[in-house]
DNA sequence: ATGAAAGCGCTAACAA
DNA sequence: TTGTTAGCGCTTTCAT
């Protein structure tokens, strides 16, 4: 391996010299530059950035948490994070905890020893322990999605839940509908605690009681699309079943429709079906499920800025930053008035 | 911060020995591993991995370049490399290079700085150039994908790409399609050119003469949704426009179906669509496009088990492996005898 | 403008 | 079983 000390030799000067053309330092004579120059050329030189950052004590590198790298909502947050890390020289380390917590503790752990220099972090498991690590190394972490139970000095970037699923109740509301079914995540997870809130204020504000049966929770934790279809099936399973179902995320509502498509059910004539959370690829070609959809690329975007002006300690303020992005109700085909008179 | 330092000092031991306690080794009393223990939890000390990986030479992540982190099929590629690598103790630095020559050289200098155990690639520019780096610090590289110009001695997982478009275009063919149009992303990718060989393989079985003004190659490079849009468009606006469209991925054929609707044509009635790659999220909800889908998240895996076998040097193989995965033929709604008679 | 020495946090090799 | 020494590849500090 070529280290800067066969650099150093073969140009005939110190390593410090060398060190100092590596990171464009105006002190060195252009004679000796160039020198310098060849002969990294010709060595083929690369410096080695993990001797860089033990001395240093920084990497350039993010970590970004997120719970499944499938799920488009996810995705498009990763590119907002990646494109917005890289402008600002950053490369981002992946992690998919895949709503599982061990992965998740195991991920905070691995980002602490790695030294990474910030994390944008959607929690898997909605506790405050995985991120022991990383607050032990004194590591910036921006949240994002997804608050923290305990956790009230972080900077966090998420979409309004609550008035999200309050717009998507109010929508079947005013559609006539009565008994509204609603699917979601685990009750460890702050959306889903939100998205049954903004539920039931619509619900409460039009006069209709809360039935508990009809808010499926998986206790399982995942916002997966297989819990959606069992959900969805256990709904369809009541006495009275519901005239319309609130999927709790994009997967699933995915989830919801083929249990309800299973049942020879007709969408909307049959059952209203609404999700939050858009999938772009399936909108544009088949613009069919009322949503509400949030801007998951702005978010990833704002989330890296401020943690990199965290790392970079140029942020003036010193409490924490709390966005709250605004989501869009998006009504096409899958939501009509109820068939059955209530 | 906290070091092996502080820790052997806490606990009355040498940092050698705190050293073998946080690797596991055997050699250790257990009284003074318990001593150790204690300390490191006393002081929250969280090794420095960054400090090990400059000594050991190695930093157990792997580096994963794609084009697109929000296009399906990377997405589940990415989603294989993860879970393999994890399951190896691998941690991976995601590149997205957005089919960006500059923004791939500039990946692959990064990660040959970073000094990542190994890297799985796929090409953006079909180029070798940005791999000078990484061959300079002989660091392992499993291509994924799609080829590169040149270079031979690479293990490569990929799509049989040849086999694929021959499947899709026979297909067309056999409901009488004559004339079939083809949009690709450069001629540069070798997906591209795989794909228009066997869209010609096709032809010629059939005997049909082969149109040059009905292949569509896109030639900035990408294989986006606004080019599927843009070079679907010249197709339809041909004097002699074709019954059939084979778009070049899942993207472009979004954006093909767009300017199909756009024209008022049905799909199949009007004109036939096919596209390489499958979108699930799209096909599970909308079973409509007529598609080869690849075993994304088998390449992914695949890849990943052999670049850690040659990174752990467990590979008695010392030539190249070439692994070329089969395409499944889905035929769904986008396609149907043309109207018009040749 | 250039260089020598020290050391970042850790482990390999050897010694005790 | 435990400790000592040296050093991974680089940058900081201070000297020249």
């Amino acid at each position: 391996m070529v280290t800067i000390k066969d650099v150093a030799k073969k140009a005939g000067v110190s390593v410090m010299t060398v060190s100092r053309v590596i990171n464009g330092s105006k002190n060195v004579k252009e004679s000796t530059r160039e020198k310098v120059l060849r002969a990294i050329e010709e060595l083929g030189y690369v410096p080695n950035s993990v001797a860089r950052s033990l001395i240093l004590n920084k990497t350039l590198t993010i970590g970004l948490v997120i719970s499944d790298i499938t799920n488009p909502f996810f995705t498009t947050i990763a590119r907002g994070v990646e494109d917005t890390a890289i402008s600002k020289h950053f490369t981002v380390i992946l992690c998919n905890t895949d709503e599982d917590p061990e992965k998740e503790m195991m991920y905070a752990e691995v980002l602490a020893r790695s030294k990474v220099d910030g994390v944008i972090y959607a929690s898997a498991s909605g506790k405050k322990a995985p991120l022991k690590s990383l607050f032990l190394k004194k590591i910036p972490i921006v949240l994002i999605d997804r608050t923290i139970e305990g956790v009230n000095d972080l900077d966090i970037v998420r979409g309004d839940s609550v008035l999200g699923a309050y717009l998507l109740t109010k929508h079947l509301i005013d559609l006539g509908h009565r008994r509204i079914g609603i699917i979601v995540g685990s009750h460890f997870i702050s959306t889903a605690r939100d998205r049954i809130e903004g539920y039931k204020k619509a619900l409460n504000e039009a006069n209709i009681p809360i039935d508990e049966s009809l808010i499926k929770i998986n206790e399982n934790s995942k916002f997966s699309k297989e819990d959606g279809y069992r959900l969805t099936k256990e709904l369809l399973n009541l006495e009275n079943p519901p005239t319309a179902i609130f999927g709790g995320n994009n997967l699933m509502a995915v989830g919801a429709l083929l249990a309800i498509r299973e049942r020879g059910l007709e969408i909307p004539e049959d059952i209203s079906l609404v999700s939050f959370d858009d999938i772009e690829s399936l909108s544009e070609v088949y613009p069919f499920l009322t949503v509400v959809k949030q801007p998951a690329y702005t978010m990833g975007v704002i989330a890296t800025e401020i943690l990199i002006r965290r790392i970079e300690n140029r942020d003036k303020i010193k409490e924490k930053r709390e966005i709250l992005l605004t989501p869009e109700l998006i009504i096409r085909k899958s939501t009509a008035p109820p068939k059955r008179k209530i």
